[in-house]
DNA sequence: AGCACGCCGACT
DNA sequence: GTCGGCGTGCTC
């Protein structure tokens, strides 16, 4: 008999294997979905594999084999190299294999959705102008005129307001049709720069050897290392190949894809988590169907179904963001090396402050290494430090010392541009009060509220709890508060105080919550705006070239989040955030303005020295035994009842006291989030595989001894937070 | 995760 | 007797 072995689209790690079911239909292939009774339940199955069995062996197995129901799919939602990739993951990550293929799919996919995709769609085209329009219909009209067309939904999702109103208007007109495949993309455009000296050596040296390699480009910002990949990728691209550049988020994505568009024009398409579940599901067909050579994307875009890539670049690739960061928690740069490996292509790796990780392999000869020293047009802007310690004792204001007061002020007046960076939003991060010093906290998570000043609100930046200002104290009923710590709105009003003819924008998650407020936002700072204020999102990739002076706030606020990669995360901030000023012909410079001066990360950012930071983190890294010296993972127990999850952690812990794999740290209780307490043990040691074997009898110890807190694991986790 | 099975106390 | 409470264990 026909046998066809599944993993059942089951949550629980311990039914990670294969069933075997009989099996009639002839259509059924590895990698369909398929419907399977099991137990008292109807499941949804992903076939394995085929097999075939004599009826006398089946009738000696110790269980009885049952029929496939119903055969879902018409072809293989995965090929074998992604079902491949899944296995592995699933040892890797210590996750079931059925919710790694979960998470390698788009949702319109999903083993359970059902099969039935959109065939009409609605597509709203600009038709026409018309007098008496408000200004914001006239914005959106205009906007309509640029792009011709979008798909109606993107067009009543983006402009809310007013989107019924043109259309009733008759100024935009609706349209149905049958749903098309489209590439997902804007206008093409042409350039070509012809290399300096040290690109066309970088990309003679990324163009030696053959097969799979890593490589490690390391180029400081404006060194020109995205002209070095885009041209590898069009050699590949000419040899018939597929390339897939990575960005760590969306809002990076525009400016890769208007590079890479230049470059490969139609071929090119993007990828990312804010496409609709449509959009998705017809990039992915597009790459199974070859229509594609060139995808810009995010994280998820690992998983499109390429049959034969040329390369994989991953951009900033010591961002974080490509972790993801629930089950099954992969790291993006490990399936891009893993895919690597099977095409036989290169995984380059850029950055201008490449992951400690990384580079450590790069320098000891296990990946390639390619250092790019030079900006094409200027030299990295010098930078001066500003003593906050010493400014305040000289009776200067918190926010903003007057050595930096007046460097913005002699930008203005050049007709130049400033950012400001303040890597904390909201106003004041706590609200004290002054007769018992308690904080007001948030009554779902251990973190005191923050003050927002413009909803005259307190907020938690865990969960996103909101009350009014309190009148009296929870505690002891005093009536006055004090306000500690600076946040980017507070940064902002004090700003405008300084320089109240300027004009100022401020970028933080709180601006930008409404769709499309980002880019229209960086939109009027280039139009019109003097100074740019905000948090991390503006340290990453801006380039704007009227921009000569970067102040940074509170440059050393992140080397106290007590994280072993702190002094990392620092320094990259800080790297990243000088690498915005400058960029064009006019000279730039930079402030930065910290309590702890001397600091190393403070010190090689400031003086542009990545390798003496390597080298110093490295030793720190050595000394106390953390990565790249040694792998962490961790196990969270998580409950509502702080005991149930600590009993667990304990429990946990007891069964990892007779092993030599590695080391135990732990239980420690992690400040409850969420109404939700959690418990972290630690495994740390240099044995990876081991560690990930370890932390499945530990979940399968955990789930037979009864144990109510739920277990969830992270395999090479980034951050202690 | 469901869901049946089974063992025990409460009740027409 | 029998109804139903929930702890226990299995699922090709």
């Amino acid at each position: 008999m026909r046998l066809a072995n599944i993993y059942i689209e089951h949550p629980t790690l311990s039914l990670d294997q294969c069933f075997s079911y009989r099996y009639t239909q002839e259509e059924l292939q590895p990698g369909m979905r398929v419907w399977v009774p099991f137990a008292h339940q109807r499941l949804v199955g992903f076939v394995d594999s085929l097999s075939e069995i004599s009826e006398e062996e089946a009738a000696r197995l110790p269980y009885q084999i049952r029929e496939v129901l119903e055969v879902i799919d018409h072809g293989p939602l995965l090929n074998e190299e992604l079902r491949a990739l899944g296995k592995w993951m699933a040892q890797m990550y210590v996750a079931s294999t059925i919710s790694c293929y979960q998470s390698m799919l788009p949702k319109l996919l999903k083993p359970k959705a059902g099969k039935a995709h959109a065939v009409m769609e609605e597509v709203a085209y600009f038709d026409h102008v018309i007098d008496g329009l408000t200004p914001r219909q006239r914005e959106v009209l205009s906007e309509m005129e640029q792009c011709g067309s979008m798909p109606a939904v993107q067009y009543r999702r983006q402009y809310k307001s007013v989107a019924r109103t043109l259309i009733e208007k008759g100024c935009v007109r609706i349209e149905r049709r049958e749903k098309q495949a489209t590439l997902v993309k804007g206008v093409a455009q042409t350039a070509s720069h012809t290399l300096t000296k040290e690109q066309q050596a970088a990309l003679s040296a990324l163009q030696q050897g053959e097969g799979h390699s890593v490589v490690v480009l390391h180029g400081v910002t404006g060194s020109g290392k995205s002209e070095v990949f885009l041209r590898y990728a069009d050699q590949q691209v000419q040899q018939g190949k597929q390339v897939l550049f990575l960005v760590p988020e969306i809002a990076l994505t525009p400016q890769m894809q208007r590079a890479v568009e230049a470059r490969f024009g139609d071929g090119a398409a993007i990828y990312h988590s804010h496409l609709s579940d449509q959009q998705k599901y017809e990039q992915y067909q597009l790459v199974a169907q070859g229509k594609v050579q060139v995808v810009v994307g995010t994280r998820s875009a690992i998983f499109l179904p390429f049959a034969r890539l040329g390369a994989i670049i991953l951009d900033e690739e010591h961002d974080t963001s490509y972790k993801q960061e629930n089950a099954p928690r992969y790291h993006c740069r490990d399936i891009a090396i893993w895919r690597g490996r099977h095409h036989g292509c290169k995984v380059i790796l850029a950055s201008a402050t490449p992951s400690l990780e990384s580079y450590a392999r790069a320098y000891k000869g296990v990946y390639q290494l390619i250092e790019m020293k030079s900006r094409i047009h200027q030299d990295l802007p010098p930078v001066e430090i500003v003593d906050m310690g010493a400014a305040l004792r000289r009776g200067e204001n918190a926010l903003l010392s007057e050595r930096l007061r007046e460097a913005i002020a002699e930008t203005l007046v050049r007709g130049e541009q400033v950012m400001l960076l303040l890597n904390r939003r909201g106003y004041t991060p706590v609200l004290r009060c002054i007769d018992c010093g308690e904080a007001l906290m948030c009554p779902h998570c251990d973190v005191a509220l923050s003050y927002h000043k413009e909803e005259q609100r307190m907020k938690c930046h865990i969960c996103g709890y909101s009350r009014p200002l309190p009148d009296t104290c929870p505690s002891c009923h005093g009536t006055q508060f004090r306000y500690l710590g600076i946040g980017t709105q507070r940064l902002e009003e004090y700003v405008r105080t300084c320089f109240p003819q300027a004009t100022i924008i401020r970028m933080d998650s709180d601006a930008t919550r409404r769709k499309g407020a980002h880019e229209q936002l960086l939109r009027q700072f280039s139009r019109e705006g003097d100074i740019l204020l905000g948090t991390q999102m503006i340290a990453k990739g801006l380039d704007y070239e009227n921009v000569t002076l970067v102040g940074i706030i509170n440059g050393d606020a992140s080397l106290k989040s007590g994280d072993y990669r702190s002094s990392e995360l620092t320094f990259d901030l800080l790297e990243q955030a000088c690498g915005r000023s400058g960029r064009g012909q006019k000279e730039g410079r930079v402030i930065l303005q910290a309590y702890d001066c001397e600091h190393y990360a403070v010190r090689c950012a400031a003086a542009h020295d990545y390798q003496r930071f390597f080298a110093a983190e490295m030793n720190y890294r050595h000394l106390a035994q953390y990565p790249p010296y040694t792998y962490l993972s961790a196990a969270f127990f998580v409950h509502r009842d702080a005991r149930v999850a600590l009993e667990g952690a304990n429990h946990a812990l007891a069964a990892l006291q007779k092993q030599q794999i590695c080391k135990v740290l732990g239980p420690i209780a992690l400040g409850r989030q969420k109404d939700v307490y959690r418990y972290r043990v630690i495994l740390k040691g240099k044995d990876r595989m081991g560690q990930a074997q370890l932390l499945r009898q530990m979940f399968e110890q955990h789930r037979r001894a009864k144990q109510r807190a739920r277990m969830e694991i992270d395999v090479d986790l980034l951050l202690l937070e």
